[in-house]
DNA sequence: GTTGACCCTGTATCCAGCTACAGGGTGTAG
DNA sequence: CTACACCCTGTAGCTGGATACAGGGTCAAC
């Protein structure tokens, strides 16, 4: 513990302990999703502890389906105590309501393929039709099974 | 029991249904998510209801973070009766692991993000660091909050 | 029998998100 | 001093997932 909260990262360093590729890191900074590290006097990058924690939020939620845009956004939202409160509260209202739309659907292909499992003991006929369930729990209803 | 459950439908016709573009229908037949349809005299395509049925799963899965590779395995295993007993069984135990997963992350995240719904009133101060917590309810630990 | 909306195939193009050079500077170990 | 690993910038290339022509048939309506 020299710098209190913030050793200073290198660039592949960093890479690293993030799971990334280190020419990813300058993707991200392109992108205006890592912001600009200091410099060391040869112009080399030095990043902060911070940047860890800012990568691993950026790749759990792109597994979470985020768009690098949408990462963007939300990391100014959270980041950025100057944003404005109404704009927070309905970004991430919208945010929240997709997320749990997300997570609905994943329920319902998690029932779905559960079944599957269950049903499947690895002998006998399949039961069922999980596939068609899934779709029909999405919108539409009955019909189209096609195994059997 | 051709004929009665499936309407033919023509490319056009499915392709707005199923709300995608038309020129993606003959994009997933050759990446074998569609199979082959039937063809009239002239060699048009002849979609089924059953291929609605399908697109719509392949969309919804999409959403959910399953690449076109991923989702073609998915409708094979579930749609194709010979498909070995075990193989369904392990390749479903691990999607349904993996979907676990992603409602866990998608959980936090709904926390995270409901807690910065909630805090923001849209006056007075940003109280706690959702996204930190989120970070940290991820793999890290403590520290690391950039806004205040 | 011509128009216009569709269909066909093949190939080219586009966007996101990386990933890999090329050509050059830096810094520490031996 | 000289390797050698690392850093810099700029730009080209790759994969996945579409999307858009180009050049040509089909067919129902007028």
């Amino acid at each position: 513990m020299k710098e209190k909260t913030t050793p200073a990262w290198t660039r592949t360093a960093l890479a690293k302990a993030a799971g990334v590729g280190a020419e990813t890191l300058r993707f991200y900074e392109q992108k205006g999703l890592l912001g600009e590290p200091a410099r060391n006097a040869s112009g080399y990058r030095i990043y902060q502890t911070s940047d860890l924690d800012r990568l691993k939020f950026i790749r759990r939620s792109q597994e979470l389906g985020f768009s690098l845009q949408d990462i963007a956004q939300l990391l100014e939202l959270t980041g950025n105590i100057r944003t404005p409160r109404k704009k927070v509260r309905e970004f991430a209202s919208a945010r929240l309501e997709l997320i749990r739309g997300k997570i609905r659907d994943l329920r319902a292909m998690e029932r779905a393929l559960g079944k599957l499992v269950t049903d499947c003991d690895g002998r006998g006929a399949m039961k069922g039709c999980p596939i068609v369930e899934f779709v029909a729990g999405g919108s539409s209803n009955e019909k189209g099974c096609r195994h059997e």
